[in-house]
DNA sequence: CGTGGTATTGACCACATGGTCAATATGGTG
DNA sequence: CACCATATTGACCATGTGGTCAATACCACG
């Protein structure tokens, strides 16, 4: 419904008028179950960004390697299709630039990436198969890494194509990882539901 | 004026009215020298991007050392007090995505600030100070290193006094350099004007 | 002087937004 | 049945937007 909508067209176009328009009702109905539209947007941006966390994660599921956990979140985060995720991305900073409130929100969300990478590197590291980096500082330098390149994503710029090898390419360098180790050519394992 | 403006309350705050008021004047007077909005807001968007880009170049002037240019571009990207320009490349991501024509403006100043460290890296590894890397795809990896930086800057994730090291940290990894070498604290050389 | 072009204005329009409010259905419970 | 809570509506409001238009003011030039 409200998610599906602000995929789509935006978190900002999510309005108390669309919504009525597609569930066929008046926005003045909108209005009495959803007072506070901002307040919605805030809640369906948090959903959709932890729908998706949660969705990598369970892709993850019962696998322990580290270097096969993080090529598989490199591959999902920069395979082509996932503009409209990006775009609930954008849009979370957008609203969080004047919303304290989701501001909190989407830290919140960024700390979560951070903490899913950091913990597959303070594994990788532990046992040796990574270079002995700082795994918080360094699961940040990842997490700022695949924001960028979904704003890279969200104006066209440079080849989708490439985006999974240009993640994987400084990731391999800084955890002393031979090329290509990271480079998913997009997981097949069963994928997202 | 009308960039000051943009850089202090976002670009969809530029509106007829808003110049108006500041100006003083009637907002049909606006209307008429500036009959197109949404061209005025990509035009200033462009205008200050290319602002920020040419200071930037300007700070380099003479210098031809790659270590020292890199460390620069790093140091400036990630002062504090960059969170209205930063605003600037959201807001211009944010206005790629349904302005067709402000997509590609962005994407041209993407492109100038990638060949700018593509040139950069190609000294630096003609040289042999930098590993031997594929300047176009690394440079393309630091910008979006810097961007997704962008986008946790305007969210305030993060401590900004470790912004400067935790950008230079995978570049040196992926360059070959020491631990540091780019890690510029605020460089002093005279400072944009 | 007056004639013409530019600067500037106020009044207006259509449209969309968030939101309120009183008035109805509608359906279950005593 | 009567009653009450909930669902739902239409009408309305203030505000903001981009934009048009006819009417002035003003100033230079012939």
């Amino acid at each position: 419904m409200a998610q599906a909508q602000a995929l789509s067209s935006g978190l900002q176009q999510l309005t108390h008028r669309s919504i009525a328009a597609e569930l066929g009702v008046t926005h003045a109905l909108v209005v009495h179950y959803e007072p506070d539209i901002e307040s919605l947007r805030a809640r369906t941006c948090e959903a959709l960004l932890m729908g998706e966390f949660d969705e990598v994660v369970g892709t993850l599921n019962g696998d322990a390697d580290p270097v096969s956990n993080l090529s598989r979140v490199i591959g999902l985060m920069s395979r082509p299709g996932r503009e409209d995720f990006a775009g609930v991305w954008l849009d979370g900073w957008s609203l969080g630039r004047r919303d304290a409130a989701a501001a909190r929100a989407v830290r919140a969300m960024m700390d979560r990436w951070q903490g899913l990478v950091a913990n597959m590197l303070s594994r990788g590291t532990g046992a040796g198969v990574f270079a002995d980096v700082d795994p918080q500082e360094c699961a940040w330098e990842i997490i700022a890494l695949l924001d960028g390149l979904s704003a890279h994503t969200l104006v066209g710029y440079g080849d989708p194509q490439h985006y999974s090898a240009r993640v994987a390419a400084p990731v391999e360098a800084r955890l002393g990882l031979a090329r290509g180790t990271l480079n998913a050519t997009l997981a097949p394992v069963h994928g997202p539901h």
